[in-house]
RNA sequence: GCCGGGAUGGCGGAAUGGCAGACGCAAUAGACUCAAAAUCUAUCGAUCGCAAGGUCAUGAGGGUUCAAGUCCCUCUCCCGGCACCA
């Protein structure tokens, strides 16, 4: 027997599996099919990192498990390669982007074959291939086509450092998410996404998917359905106001409206108002305030009047005055609220500033507060006419019928979709002067012209503008008008680097295909999704737009079901030693490359897998893995111990010792065999390794092991260590792949101790133990406990008040004085 | 403020209401060795005891139960998400 030697086993074996293209999913195979998903990568400079391969390891052993229950498996991978950080790394060094991300992509798929990932790598995609973007941008012209896209001048968020507009979803506490400078508002056309649209479906679909209900949670708060009535208050002169409310019960105690700064009435009622500069100042001040600059002034309000108007509430015609004041969001419901300061806190805290009357109009049902603080709950109606005595929730409905009419808003907004940088997909439109005039200036560019590509340009520097940097190069701007044949201007805008990950699954079932995104017959075969595992930090941006963009095609009868994944799970991040995120800047981030080197993939993987809980944060302990390695080494020489032909003499031997460990270890075998299936599936990973290292002590206790024990153990071990598992495998004489062989089954008969150990409890602590035979009978145990010599002691004297008998486990006896 | 998740030895962690600390790391002692590494054996929550055994112990405090890390109530701290959403 040799040395465990990694270094040789590894490379072996994952050569042979890439040329006899074991991995490779079959279109053809009448299997069941299983698609199973990790997010693929963004190829950055730093290469691989212990995250990726955390998760990857778990999709990995799902898999492999998978393959070995009979399933033709799809596990693909490709490149997220479009983003800031390839562009601003091209920026720095004068290389093309497309030239850095061949490079870091082949760094990446190095170092991914080197962990042993059982991929299809015939699949591999790439975002920023011409022949893949073709069809991103195809699927954006039939968002456009179906008036879903659509440019916009809008308020959008700035980040003044990396110079790009961004989603709001990109936008963290006012803070750009990817390098942390206050975001700023800034006024510019964007082409926009109709994501709302969709707002209804994407939040009630979550009832047909199986994601963790954590995601369910994030994306449902993140889309914020509310449901509420809309009211009009009219105004005197000019119009009405709409507002929309979730207690319409307590509208009787309106005492005044307010609008957002942004709201366009304020413009409009401008001639009116009695104080109109004080009015334009402060809606100057408000539109130019950052978000940062919003949350830290925190919850001080800050409004003016407008003197002169005045708005007449529809259920009792009273005159109430009519504010502006940012508390108000221009970008949510209908950018104005009715003001009930008696039972709303922040109507509360403005009318309290300001000196606004307060009326209250809801009494609680048990006591009434006092007169100085507003009432928040459901009650009973006071002071609302022939309401009065209805309880709220009554009420809600019949005010509503009356007066106003039901109505369901979203917090979801509409995807910004522009970004005002190179390395994007371009957005395939053309603007056309000529026409613009004839109505629409926006031509789509034909498909049979897709892709529209992108141009090598020198220069990829942002500009302070805001236009992007494909903006200077005129002979690719300046183009023909599809529609007309006249002079025409491509959009320079590119598409944000969410656009390519947003259907990206679905071309890796018919990646090749140059007619049309995927075809209809593999869709079919492959979609959905069946397991899809990512990270949390993804719930509201990628999940919830790949969702979008999964329905829209649904919806075009392009894709066969209305959800993209039956299935979501989450890992847990890898902290550094520090308990810190990874990072750069840190200087704390763990390269998994010299793990591989020293201790290999196979105890690497193993040893991520056994840290702690997958859906926890673990942090990084360069000193575990000798653990995980050990072990390894402990199965690799547990061959010694092997029984087989080849070891005739052995058997004789070590006969009679065999005879008398086989039952117990056979018990133990099979309840590792249904411990590990059954973790698996619950990502339980670290326990399923506990359960095997169990077993590896064991056998190591006896003198010979069957071989049949140790193949079970080696097909365990797997879909963890696949490389020193296929090692072993041909050892053991076996023909093929360990993977492709049948997964092992656990026999229940075997799974159960004819003898099992009886703990003895007195008064619930225990006492002692005794051995028995299962099955022992309460009479029989309650004997033999109450007659041990520890438990005695705790007994006599004393009268047996109760006795507990939890069958082949404990027994309690109960005393009193 | 609201919504999730969490707190267990020196460390990572395990435990369908039924022996708390599985498994692994680190540590200590011993064997092997000229020596070291590797490996093997033993110990390894605290505390009292020669031992048998006892007591305490799962963030804090209450409760339910024959029995609580696990269920209920109150509180503290940590992590994540949302946050003036009418």
């Amino acid at each position: 027997m040799n040395r465990y030697d990694h270094k040789e086993i590894e490379p072996k074996w994952q050569k042979k599996w890439e040329k006899e293209k074991v991995f490779e999913a079959s279109d053809t195979s009448t299997k069941p099919k299983f698609y199973a998903l990790i997010e693929f990568p963004f190829p950055s400079g730093q290469g691989m990192h212990n995250g990726h391969l955390r998760s990857n390891t778990a999709m990995d052993i799902i898999c492999r498990k998978r393959r070995a229950e009979g399933y033709n498996v799809l596990y693909p991978i490709g490149w997220d390669a479009f983003g800031l950080p390839t562009e601003n790394y091209a920026i720095k060094t004068g290389k093309q982007p497309s030239v850095v991300t061949k490079e870091n992509t082949d760094t990446f798929r190095r170092q991914l074959k080197s962990a042993g990932f059982s991929f299809d790598w015939s699949r591999e995609i790439d975002t920023t291939d011409p022949a893949y973007y073709k069809w991103t941008q195809w699927i954006f012209l039939q968002f456009f086509k179906q008036n879903l896209a659509y440019k916009k001048k809008m308020s959008i968020n700035w980040c003044p450092k990396d110079k790009i507009g961004l989603a709001n979803e990109e936008v963290v506490n006012g803070l750009c998410e990817r390098c942390g400078t206050p975001v700023e508002k800034r006024d510019k056309e964007q082409w926009m996404l109709a994501i709302t649209k969709y707002a209804d479906r994407l939040s009630r679909d979550l009832d047909t998917v199986d994601y963790l209900e954590n995601i369910k949670t994030q994306q449902r708060n993140w889309i914020g359905r509310s449901e509420g009535s809309e009211f009009k208050f009219k105004v005197e002169g000019a119009g009405e106001i709409k507002v929309f409310t979730t207690r319409a019960d307590t509208i009787f105690g309106v005492t005044y409206v307010v609008l957002a700064p942004e709201h366009p009435l304020v413009d409009k009622f401008i001639q009116q108002i009695v104080n109109a500069g004080e009015v334009e100042a402060y809606v100057k001040k408000a539109k130019a305030k950052t978000e940062i600059d919003r949350t830290t002034e925190g919850k001080e309000k800050t409004g003016v009047e407008l003197k002169g108007v005045k708005a007449i509430n529809p259920v009792n015609g009273e005159r109430v005055s009519v504010w502006v004041a940012d508390y108000v969001l221009g970008g949510y419901g209908t950018g104005a609220v009715m003001a009930v300061p008696a039972h709303d806190e922040r109507d509360f805290a403005f009318a309290h500033k300001y000196n606004l009357p307060i009326k209250e109009v809801i009494k609680g049902e048990k006591k009434n507060p006092k007169k100085t603080e507003y009432f928040l709950e459901d009650g009973i109606l006071i002071n609302s006419g022939k309401f009065d005595g209805m309880k709220s929730e009554e009420a809600r409905q019949k005010i509503t019928t009356d007066f106003g009419e039901a109505k369901v808003t979203y917090k979801l907004k509409d995807w910004i979709f522009s970004r005002q940088r190179y390395w994007g997909e371009p957005i395939p439109l053309v603007y056309c002067e000529n026409c613009a005039q004839k109505g629409n200036g926006w031509i789509a560019v034909p498909e049979a012209d897709l892709p529209v590509t992108l141009p090598e340009v020198k220069n990829y520097q942002p500009t302070n503008t805001g236009e992007s940097p494909l903006s200077n190069i005129k002979e690719w701007v300046n183009t023909k008008c599809p529609a007309c044949g006249g002079p025409a201007k491509r959009e320079t805008d590119t598409m944000p680097n969410w656009a390519g990950s947003s259907w990206y699954y679905l071309r890796y079932v018919d990646p090749k295909n140059s007619k049309e995104f995927a075809s209809q017959k593999l869709l079919k075969k492959w979609t959905p999704v069946d397991w899809y595992n990512g990270g949390m930090e993804h719930t509201t941006l990628h999940l919830l737009y790949s969702r979008f963009w999964h329905k829209f095609l649904f919806d075009l009868g392009l894709v066969p079901t209305s959800e993209p994944y039956s299935k979501r799970t989450a890992h847990g991040l890898i902290l550094a030693a520090d308990g810190e995120k990874m990072s750069k800047s840190r200087g704390n981030v763990v390269n998994p490359d010299e793990f591989i080197t020293t201790y290999g993939a196979d105890a690497l993987r193993l040893y991520e897998m056994f840290m702690g809980p997958f859906d926890q944060p673990v942090s990084w302990n360069d000193d575990g893995i000798v653990g995980t390695f050990r072990f390894l080494e402990r199965v690799w020489r547990l061959q010694e111990k092997v029984v087989s032909e080849k070891f005739v003499d052995k058997i004789k031997n070590i006969a009679g010792k065999k005879e008398k460990n086989t039952p117990k270890i056979e018990t133990l075998l099979h309840r590792t065999i249904a411990k590990v299936t059954n973790d698996i599936e619950d990502m339980h990973f670290n326990t399923a390794i506990s359960a095997m290292m169990i077993l590896t002590n064991e056998f190591e206790k006896l003198d010979s092991i069957e071989i049949e024990w140790y193949k079970i153990l080696i097909q365990l071990l797997a879909p963890f260590a696949p490389h020193i598992a296929e090692e072993l495998w041909t050892v053991l004489k076996n023909k093929g792949f360990v993977h492709q062989s049948a997964w092992p089954k656990s026999d229940s008969t075997k799974m159960e101790n004819k003898q099992i150990v009886m703990i003895v409890q007195v008064n619930g602590k225990v006492r002692s133990q005794f051995e028995a035979n299962v099955g022992i009978s309460e009479n029989e145990a309650k004997n033999k406990a109450i007659s041990d010599t520890n438990a005695k002691k705790y007994i006599d004297g004393k009268q047996i008040k109760r006795v507990i008998f939890v069958p082949n486990k404990l027994i309690n006896i109960v005393v009193g004085e």
